[in-house]
RNA sequence: GGCCUGGUAGUUCAGUUGGUUAGAACGCUAGCCUGUCACGCUAGAGGUCAGGGGUUCGAGUCCCCUUCAGGUCGCCA
């Protein structure tokens, strides 16, 4: 061993004692006839100290030392004199007279300062990711993440789960989101997809009697990025036989409590309150409410149905909604802010507009009261619980939109109003989404969530005569307005599941190509079972506060799906693609 | 695929109405300095203003295209 203490852990205790310690030159102070070194690693910072006393070597080694070059010193904790200490940070107290000094890697000047708080732009950091992940910052995260894992593991072991690998290189499903295809040397022509989620294989582990299941897996989807979405991201997987949508919210909620317990000390009170999607889309106008803030949304639909202003008669008459919400200090906002506002909900779902009517001060101004009746104006104001103060937004258009406009309006005035409390967390379950959406495109229902979701015992009914009519078994825990975790209870027989296959419009031929297995599997007895899947980097994103995932992912991947440093992917020897009998045609370039 | 924001020294940024030789801070290099810890002081090097085209007597600045990064809508069963 080259080191026998982290310097990061040196205390006055040390004093005395002869240590060697390795890392990385944080800063090298030269005052003359003395010379001082932060070295840094992964525990933290400590002061090497060269003075005439030093080895003549040692103390030109010093002289030389540059930033970021990997030194090995050996020497001994002393104190620093009273007027020397530094109280900022923990190993302040002491410092290591270095009896010998091993320059052990130089290095070039780095391209940014390895410093938290660190402005140099991401894609330059990205480029240099294994600099960037030097900085405490960065490796915090990390480690954080490490052991939210173990915590993970560690549960779930203890209650009675097996950690299962599924495969990597599986069948290609072309329902849902896009699969990476990964071609077939000995078998041209012939793809393999990675997987979006280990969902069938979990389940057929369930078939096969494993009775609790837990993976800590790779997912891939070929969709396009954002914040807080990677092309491969990592899911904390689990699935459970004999039971029902109560087992597992009870497990998982037992989960939350002591993971919330161990990696931030927070109490949480469960039971977790619950909401069902319906209630959700009216209430918040989507299926990932943040509670962290009220501004509730109003039905106005029915108060202004016979109202003469055209832009909310019009809407409503054409089957639309008006509805609003009441933002309690926004009354202060000005001409400007509004109209950033309105350009704001234009991006939603391309909605049309925003109107208003604030008071400020005891002064109300309104984009639309002149168009009411006064006795309208005076119901919206009783509707809303208008006060001093506040400002109300109304927006009139389809249902989808309005949901859409004023669900995003009601974050983002949050956030410009800065009234979210950081270290707020505010958890709840999300049960009852509808089974099937009608896909406008496509023509024919697609499953919402995916279509292994067992229906409610209440609509099976519905299935083939109604589809739009059936709710399904699904759920989803929902941390500060982010979907942390999503699952359901499954269908265990053959005749459920062929139903649902018919309601989405897959033929008995398809659904015997892409699910076969499945359906073969489920005719030799099949456990109910039900499971959950929480998205890893989004739990511990919002663990640590940040909202972009790529923080807490030691190698991520930038908006157009590549990687900077490795700069993939990229294109191989055509020998490759010959062995694979693979023909690229590359699209069109303008000369 | 659409929309928005940004790209000026190694880094972070400033750069007025289009006008002389494009600046600052940090970093870097060299010298001085025995208690610094964002050490201090002195001197110095460092620029294809993302790339291309256009307007103009003159473009970092105005226009167009491309490209890269970020955000977002579509997409993400």
């Amino acid at each position: 061993m080259l080191r026998t203490i982290y310097c990061g852990e040196l205390r006055e205790e040390h004093i005395g004692q002869e240590v060697k310690v390795c890392g990385w030159v944080q800063r090298q102070r030269d005052l003359g006839g003395l010379i001082f070194i932060d070295l840094r690693d992964r525990s933290g910072i400590v002061q090497l100290a060269f003075d005439q006393d030093s080895d003549k070597e040692d103390f030109e080694k010093a002289f030389a030392t540059r930033s970021e070059y990997v030194l090995c010193a050996t020497g001994t904790v002393r104190s620093r004199g009273e007027s020397a200490r530094n109280a900022n940070i923990p190993t302040g107290f002491i410092e290591i007279a270095v009896t010998h000094l091993d320059i052990i890697s130089a290095a070039q000047t780095p391209p940014f300062e390895i410093v938290d708080n660190s402005n140099a732009r991401e894609e330059l950091r990205l480029k240099h990711r294994y600099l960037d992940l030097r900085r405490p910052e960065l490796q915090s995260k990390l480690i954080a993440r490490s052991k939210i894992t173990t915590i993970a593991r560690n549960f779930f072991a203890d209650n009675g789960f097996i950690d299962v690998e599924t495969p990597i290189l599986v069948k290609s499903t072309p329902e849902g989101a896009r699969d990476y295809l990964v071609p077939s040397r000995v078998h041209p022509g012939s793809f393999y997809a990675l997987p979006q989620s280990p969902q069938l294989y979990k389940q057929l582990l369930m078939v096969s009697g494993f009775d609790r299941y837990f993976q800590i897996a790779r997912c891939f989807r070929d969709e396009d990025l954002r914040a807080d979405r990677q092309p491969e991201f990592t899911q904390i997987d689990l699935e459970m036989s004999f039971v029902d949508q109560e087992d597992i919210i009870d497990v998982n909620e037992r989960f939350l409590k002591h993971l919330f317990k161990e990696f931030k000390g927070i109490d949480l009170e469960i039971p977790l309150q619950r909401m069902p999607y319906d209630q959700a889309m009216l209430r918040y106008g989507c299926d990932k409410p943040d509670l962290r803030f009220g501004f509730e949304i109003v039905e106005l639909t029915e108060l202004l149905k016979d109202c003469e202003f055209k832009v909310f008669a019009d809407t409503i008459a054409n089957g639309g909604k008006v509805r609003a919400i009441n933002v309690k200090g926004g009354g202060k906002f000005t001409r400007k802010e509004i109209d950033s506002l309105t350009d704001y909900v234009k991006t939603q779902q391309k909605a049309k507009g925003l109107a208003w009517t604030k008071n400020n001060g005891g002064e109300i101004s309104s984009s639309y009261a002149k168009f009411l009746t006064e006795d309208e104006n005076k119901a919206i104001y009783d509707a809303m619980g208008f006060e001093n103060d506040d400002i109300i937004f109304i927006v009139a258009d389809k249902t989808k939109v309005v949901c859409a406009a004023l669900g995003a309006l009601r974050c983002e005035v949050a956030r410009r109003l800065n009234i979210i409390d950081p270290d707020c967390y505010k958890l709840l379950w999300i049960t009852d989404f509808p089974m099937f959406e009608y896909d406008e495109e496509e023509n024919r229902y697609v499953a919402t969530h995916h279509p292994f979701t067992a229906p409610r015992d209440e609509d099976l009914e519905f299935l083939l005569t109604d589809p739009g009519k059936v709710y399904s078994k699904a759920y989803d825990i929902i941390i500060n307005g982010s979907e942390a975790g999503g699952g359901s209870v499954r269908i265990h027989t053959p005749e459920v599941q062929n139903k649902v296959f018919d309601a989405i419009g897959l033929t008995k031929e398809e659904s015997q190509l892409k699910f076969g297995y499945l359906l073969e599997a489920f005719k030799y007895g099949v456990p109910p079972h039900a499971g959950l899947a929480y998205g890893l980097d989004r739990l511990v994103g919002l663990l640590l506060g940040t909202d972009a995932i790529r923080d807490v992912i030691a190698f991520p991947k930038v908006q157009n799906a590549s990687e900077l440093m490795t700069e993939c992917p990229s294109e191989v020897p055509q020998k490759s693609l010959d062995e694979l009998f693979i023909s690229v045609n590359p699209p069109a370039k303008e000369e």
